[in-house]
DNA sequence: CCTAGTTGGTACCGATCGGTTCGATGCAGC
DNA sequence: GCTGCATCGAACCGATCGGTACCAACTAGG
């Protein structure tokens, strides 16, 4: 969404409209794969702006990264939330959402997973491995809820499926990579009561 | 491995070690992050020997995940060889082996899967996607000999939690990835029976 | 010993990279 | 209307990128 010229005087919701914006082109084209010149004629803002709100390219980098860990959190915990009360709902939530994503056409994998794997780099890294700790959390909390003997080994389990169905509908071609691995944590939270 | 000023005349042997020091320093670093120059500084070589033999960056990273999913797949089948005629042994035999790549130090993930989120290219991501076919191919295998009714959805099942235990390994840090998808990859086949 | 082929080293090319600076433009509040 | 702040657009910087050209050194085969 591009800013018009002197129409913006909030640098708040400039840098929300940044975040918001960069966030596509940098899943869609890679960390690498865009530089910052195209980066800020395609969003319609400066350089300067752009450096003034974020320091660097990797601290825009950062911001898009933690907003998106963010957004995908509560967009799987709203997601659990509509299932209601039933552990097995929830699963099949969590999974029903994840194929709805593979089946997007812009969908090209876990943009922080992506994100990690595209650059070496200490704090992107950490910030993967909390992305992943929150998902771990929820699954743990579902699978508890389901009343399984072990639940921090099938939390881990099933956050394997999770990301596993990933990789595979990203790069696999399995369109039902998702619907696969619902019906595996199911079995597994079955084998584990 | 450098190779010194004349002694190599093999051109075939030349572009094979070249090959080797690739593998190594691209995975570590990450395909854009090494250029050319370092990459053949630090091998020993010439750029115009690395171009004779490639052409290009991209023709030398072909070569080095061409060869690079061909070591990996014969790596797991000799795996399951060694395990026997048993198929959770079989089973048993690839998470373990899994685990120990997992705990090597330079572990950075799947190098083939990185090169396909690292660089958005067709050839790549339909390399990647043969590699993970050759895997499927080979639990799906396994999958049908322990007696599964539909070996096709097992066998995506222990795919995805390869991959995903791979990742959860390399991000989350979770250093018993590999033993708990082991656990899960048997309980799935039990289920399936 | 001589020729043909392979190599390492180096200088060089244009393009692009992330990042900085500066002047012009326009809105908000006084 | 004036002032201060946020912004755009563009020029500019040094560094690095992938890729090319040329040459001296070397080995293998005749």
């Amino acid at each position: 969404m591009p800013v018009a010229k002197g129409t913006a005087l909030d640098p708040a919701e400039t840098r929300a409209g940044i975040v918001r914006s960069a966030t596509t082109l940098l899943y869609q084209r890679g960390l690498a794969g865009i530089g910052v010149a195209e980066l800020c004629t395609t969003m319609g803002i400066s350089k300067e702006t752009l450096y003034r709100h974020f320091g660097s390219k990797n601290g825009l980098i950062h911001a898009v990264l933690t907003a998106r860990s963010d957004h995908v959190v509560r967009w799987l915990d709203d997601a659990v939330k509509e299932a209601g009360d039933d552990p097995d709902d929830q699963v099949t939530a969590v999974f029903d959402a994840l194929g709805r994503w593979h089946a997007e056409l812009s969908f090209r994998g876990c943009a922080i997973v992506n994100a990690a794997t595209q650059q070496y780099d200490v704090e992107i890294r950490a910030l993967a491995g909390r992305h992943l700790g929150r998902h771990r959390a929820l699954l743990t909390r579902i699978a508890h809820d389901a009343g399984v003997r072990d639940e921090v080994t099938v939390g881990k389990q099933l956050l394997a499926l999770l990301e596993g169905s990933t990789v595979l509908a990203s790069l696999g071609g399995d369109t039902d990579a998702a619907s696969v691995a619902k019906d595996a944590a199911h079995a597994l939270i079955q084998a584990g009561r």
